[in-house]
DNA sequence: TTAGGGCGATGCATTTTTTGCACCGCATTG
DNA sequence: CAATGCGGTGCAAAAAATGCATCGCCCTAA
């Protein structure tokens, strides 16, 4: 819409920090754009942008302008998507925020089943930690997002969560792997490869550990679960993941069970939106295709139990 | 802002039904505000508007646009009363939708106290019978509603509620005047002047009527809850009202007392606003003066039964 | 059946707005 | 102290919006 380049143009000047860059970035001068920068903030009747000698900055009045701005772009969007439902065929764009336990088998299923039935909806996945996935509802800048253990809950609301023990993935000869009961402190006393900080599995076992006043020491630190699973083949020491991104592999290489929960309480994995937004209808039916995938996901997992 | 203007042409077309006539009421010319309406429509993909022979309609997709609009250019002064209240003085305009029970007392002394400390604060007050209230709140036209038992309550939030008896106003001479309980069949007895069915005093006391297989007949019945108070005093009949836009006149010429709560059972009167909807900052805070002031009046009141 | 009026659409000249170019003043930096 | 990078401005060219005159259409009323 030709007439939120203004608004783009704030944006890209806020994004990058002065106008004669973002000039360039925006195919424009940097008079043309200056004075409408200008002529926009005196139409406001407020400076949208602090001078520095070394560029501009977006002062308190541009930061809630732009926000504005997101609101309403994202609305429009929503707008645009249910008038393009109104003429047939539904289109749209769905945007995800999402912890990395769902992209090796739940969310590329659940896309697939979607585009399945809507081809013309597009996807774009981010990866993103649980305090990211939060910060990018609140920025319009993702529709949805699947996190373990969210941070703040502000602004975000649950559509729906499920229940995620943490589970101990091995190689099948592991000695532990013909535990009928595996312990927290069997894994700590073994080479363990775990997730930093930032992730929801890493600070529940934090958490179980200093109850039993020990230490998750791990051999190998990383941000990918990927690399946890493919780590423990190669050592032969333990990883944690949660159930839902792992699946026994064809050649029964690797074992994965759950921690007792005696020792780990289980975590909540959460599919959320920013709280009171009103989704695009792409987004807001793939969400509702999410919760029956989780709720089926599950009703079928307590069964193997 | 002029980069709405065309969302304001389409809304004036919409509202005119006719190109011509919105041109005119615009300020434009017919086939300028037409090229401005095409040139949208091919930007936004789609038609807004069906051209029928005696001029044009807002199709869905149109309503669903005007329906972005109005939320957006709300949103639009909210953020700018934030401003406005950055920079210090706090300016903005807040606009009521109210029953005529609050026009006499409590809503130009709330407005004045709130105007006394916030000068800069515009307001405009619009008398809406209850239906006709919510649809305000939906359409952005009014930021809060004040009415007597709400009649849909979708997309009504409610933001405080107090009880009111329906009151029996009549002349002190009037022979229930003595009465220490009036029932509702001393007044059915009676001549008496009631509001019209719209009005939510109405409402309860045709209810209340039915239960006991009596009618309400009023010998006038009125929009103007201020013709009933003035009727009474000369045909010696009684009226109905609720006790907030009611006070004993100094001369002791009128008396007003509560049906028996046995007959006719309290409603609500409630103050509201759209639900979900981020209000400005000027109707938020006169809403919290309002809330805080009714239930001021509601613990007063208690003290004096 | 036809004439008239109101409707939206369009070609063209005019006006208004936006843009690009060249340049200024200023502050920071090596 | 020159060089660089910044936001801002005067002026002419380019682009967009507007007004005017006019078209074709459909409904209505004589």
């Amino acid at each position: 819409m030709r007439y939120l380049q203004t608004f783009r143009l704030i944006e890209a000047v806020a994004r990058a920090g002065s106008m004669r860059k973002a000039a360039e970035d925006m195919n424009l001068t940097a008079s043309a754009l200056n004075r409408r920068i200008n002529g926009f903030e005196e139409e406001f009747g407020t400076e949208l942008f602090e001078r520095l000698p070394s560029g501009v900055r977006l002062n308190p009045a541009g930061e809630l302008l732009l926000h504005h701005y997101r609101a309403t772009a994202s609305d429009l969007e929503r707008v645009q998507g249910q008038v393009a439902d109104l003429t047939g065929e539904r289109r749209g764009h769905v945007s995800i925020a999402c912890s990395q336990a769902l992209l090796p088998y739940f969310l590329p299923e659940q896309i697939a089943i979607y585009r399945a039935a809507h081809p013309g909806v597009t996807f774009s996945v981010n990866i993103r930690d649980r305090s990211q996935a939060e910060q990018e509802l609140a920025s319009y800048s993702s529709d949805l997002a699947i996190v373990f253990e969210p941070v703040y809950l502000v602004d975000f609301e649950v559509i729906h969560a499920i229940p995620q023990t943490v589970d101990v993935v091995m190689r099948s000869d592991h000695p532990l792997a013909s535990h009928d009961e595996i312990r927290l402190r069997d894994c700590l006393d073994v080479p363990h490869v775990a997730p930093t900080h930032r992730f929801g599995v890493r600070h529940l076992l934090d958490f179980a550990a200093r109850r039993s006043s020990r230490h998750v020491s791990p051999v190998v630190e990383t941000e990918s679960f990927e690399l946890i699973r493919h780590y423990v083949l190669h050592e032969n020491a333990v990883g944690f993941q949660i159930p839902i991104g792992l699946r026994t592999p064809g050649d029964g290489s690797l074992v994965s069970k759950p921690i007792s929960e005696r020792d780990v309480a289980p975590g909540n994995l959460i599919l959320g939106q920013m709280r009171g937004r009103t989704l695009p209808v792409a987004s807001a039916r793939f969400a509702m295709q999410l919760a029956t995938a989780l709720k089926d996901y599950q009703t079928s997992h307590e069964l193997t139990i």
